[in-house]
DNA sequence: ACTCCCATGATTGTATACGATTGCGTATAC
DNA sequence: GTATACGCAATCGTATACAATCATGGGAGT
């Protein structure tokens, strides 16, 4: 997804940032836990500066939130929470769809393309979904190149920018869940490639509805599931 | 919208992003301009600490992009083109168009409310461009408004964020070409109109619909002027 | 005169230092 | 015993200092 091979080349910022994020996203920072510029800074071996501007990013980005009205703001992890989790895929849905409507508008060529390297993905997926021990790291990470691709496959940077700072968010949530939604990765899939065949015949309006309907129902099956709350993470 | 008359309990990095913001958004600094934070830094009378955390917030949103290679990269305004116009249109229609489905899901008094209000703002900006000699600052804050609240009124924290964080980039757009606009507002006040009839009836696809119709129109509108006064800053 | 190399300046990334504000604990007074 | 006030520790915002890297220009050599 983001591929950042080869350490030296990366300043401290963006590894602040993306540890951090991963320590959300993973739970180890569980939901409210209360932020210590300080503590992540010596947690990661930095001084304060960079971790101050990763924590500036994540906030804009909605994965931690401040509270205190305006000078001396506290921040904590956001919370995870059912209408949160409902509007985030909502949005992301709202988002794809887009995507997928001018992907539809691609020249055919492009289009065959796009859609043969998808396929590859999405059967990738499935039979990792079917095998007899699943791997969720691996179903993760090829769920999410598919959506990715799509979105990347476009030439629209602002919708990408968009995409790949609200997505891994809805994998928050997928994360915690991530052992209950492995039996969902069938119909996932189904709805991938209803997607895709949109796109292949060239019908922006179908292939929005498309993505659309899959994060709607991705809401719906995270909704049913959503009942007991992600443990508190050491760290 | 922005409205932050100085009380002192701001700290500096906010008041920072708002002038930074301003200077692009009047083209005092104009699109690809190189951005120096030392100059920034003087220029605003504080150092450079907080501008750089302005800065980084500016370029997640859009406003400024870097360029170089991960490491010594280097700032400058973004340029503004027609394919960007046209995907940020596009983009904010597609929120608007969720913001305005939502709308229409509301609660019936709660809507009722609602088209009251923006019904009210609406006629205001039709009455300011019809008057004898239209003041382009107010029929951008009126203009402004009403997209504003539309989104304020459903509560949906993560749209309202995207949403403040991508319209005024539209509204750097609008600003270049203001005076070209002015005699487009009737029709921008009707669509207006079509998206709050559709709240009021209650129907959620159509409102979407209307809302993502008035933003393609409005992307219309500016792809002619920019056709005709030429792009600034690509080069 | 042209080219190449080195040095100096400019610009950014990172760390640290300092002042201010806030929340909490304790001690004292009632 | 309880409540309030005082003080200290913790944390954050801002400034400044330092290091690293890149560009640019001038001088020397061919």
């Amino acid at each position: 997804m983001s591929g950042e091979r080869g350490l030296p080349p990366v300043d401290l910022v963006s590894r602040a940032y993306q540890r951090i994020r991963d320590l959300i996203v993973e739970g180890r920072l569980a939901p409210g836990t209360r932020i210590i510029e300080n503590d992540l800074a010596n947690h990661l071996e930095i001084s304060r500066t960079p971790v101050r501007a990763a924590l500036q990013r994540l906030q804009q980005e909605g994965w931690v939130i401040g509270s205190g009205t305006g000078k001396q703001l506290r921040l904590s992890v956001s919370p995870m929470t059912q209408e949160d989790a409902r509007e985030l895929f909502d949005i992301i849905g709202t988002l794809e769809g887009l995507a997928a409507r001018w992907a539809a508008l691609l020249p055919s060529e492009h289009r065959a393309d796009l859609v043969e390297e998808l396929r590859g993905l999405n059967r990738q997926l499935r039979e990792e979904a079917a095998s007899a021990l699943p791997d969720p790291r691996r179903a993760y990470e090829l769920h999410s190149a598919f959506h990715v691709q799509l979105v990347e496959a476009i030439h629209a940077p602002r919708l990408r920018v968009l995409h790949s700072a609200i997505k891994p968010q809805a994998y928050r949530y997928r994360q915690v869940y991530s052992v209950a939604l492995i039996p969902a990765t069938a119909e996932a899939a189904a709805e991938h490639e209803a997607v895709l065949r949109h796109i292949d015949a060239g019908d922006p309006a179908a292939a929005e509805q498309a993505a659309r309907t899959n994060w709607a129902n991705a809401a719906d099956r995270m909704a049913r599931i959503i009942q007991t709350w992600g443990e508190k993470g050491s760290w």
